[in-house]
DNA sequence: GTCCCGACGC
DNA sequence: GCGTCCGGAC
């Protein structure tokens, strides 16, 4: 346990505020849609990889009624290779949703972010906070990982539950909005690029010689396995992400049998592409499937 | 091969 | 609480 949570979250702060990458999504005069855009896209996704694509989507759609006014199609085709492409479908629906709830305007109170559609406890938070200021707790896995080991001198973070972790951050955030939003942020950023899962970089850290985990000479982790991740090679994932790529890549319905060479296998290839017309990624028609339009 | 790590649906 | 959902970096 740090000597006093005011000192914690004062050393991030002000770690933060010289150790930030300059993302552009945390510019000061980006718009809420443009963060909850970025927020979106770093759902599932590595920095690098958004940043590209978050700026191509600001520029094409600088506002949710920009978005709304196209058919999904065109937002899962410019989600590209992002991965998790209903996420793309989420944004699209929440940026219909925004419009006819709310006016266009992206809400500033957290019940009405957590409505819309693919915003969870994770992204309504980091929205209401980064985007509005508001002082609430925001926590992903990287401020698990920090608040684990800092406070609690423990490796790793037991499994996420939204109750528990708010209430553990709660604890340690600054009571001024202005200092909470910099603390959510900096923990995030410490996760992210010091305190990191499997090679913690404890001579950059900040606050190192305040760390539960450090005094207790770092103990390794003693609990519960994380569940090692499902093989993609084979799986049906790679199966989906296959053909949507066939999909975004044509502009008009791809046959079944066009598909078929993707898998060896005729009927998983229809268990998958009926995942995918479930989900709304894909629709079938006479000529075969396509975009949902 | 391993890691990344949030929302949703059951 | 637990399984599913992408694709790229390492």
């Amino acid at each position: 346990m740090p000597r006093s949570p005011a000192e914690f979250a004062d050393r991030v702060v002000a770690w933060f505020a010289g150790a930030a990458r300059p993302l552009p999504w945390r510019a000061a005069d980006v718009s809420p849609w443009a963060v909850l855009v970025s927020e979106f896209m770093l759902q599932q996704t590595q920095v690098a990889r958004v940043q590209p694509k978050w700026e191509e989507w600001m520029l094409r759609w600088p506002t949710p009624a920009d978005l709304a006014g196209v058919p999904p199609s065109e937002a899962v085709r410019a989600w590209d290779r992002l991965g998790y492409p209903r996420r793309a479908l989420w944004l699209h629906r929440a940026a219909t949703e925004i419009v006819e709830r709310h006016g266009g305007e992206v809400p500033d109170d957290l019940d009405a972010l957590l409505a819309l559609q693919g915003i969870g406890p994770y992204t309504a938070r980091a929205v209401a906070a980064f985007a509005f200021g508001a002082r609430h707790p925001v926590v992903d896995t990287n401020t698990r990982r920090v608040l684990a080991r800092v406070v609690d001198g423990r490796a790793q973070a037991a499994p996420p539950s939204a109750a528990r972790d708010l209430a553990a951050m709660s604890a340690v955030l600054p009571a001024d909005p202005a200092a909470a939003r910099a603390f959510n942020a900096g923990a995030m950023e410490l996760g992210a690029t010091v305190c990191a899962a499997r090679l913690p970089r404890c001579d950059a850290c900040p606050v190192a010689d305040l760390c539960a985990w450090r005094a207790a000479g770092y103990p390794a982790h003693h609990g519960p396995k994380r569940r090692t991740q499902a093989r993609f090679e084979g799986s049906d994932r790679q199966l989906r992400g296959r053909i949507m790529r066939e999909l975004r890549g044509s502009h008009r319905p791809v046959a079944r049998d066009e598909l078929a060479p993707l898998d060896a296998d005729a009927a998983r290839l229809d268990r998958v592409l009926g995942t995918l017309v479930a989900d709304g990624l894909a629709v079938a028609s006479d000529d075969g499937y396509a975009l949902p339009s």
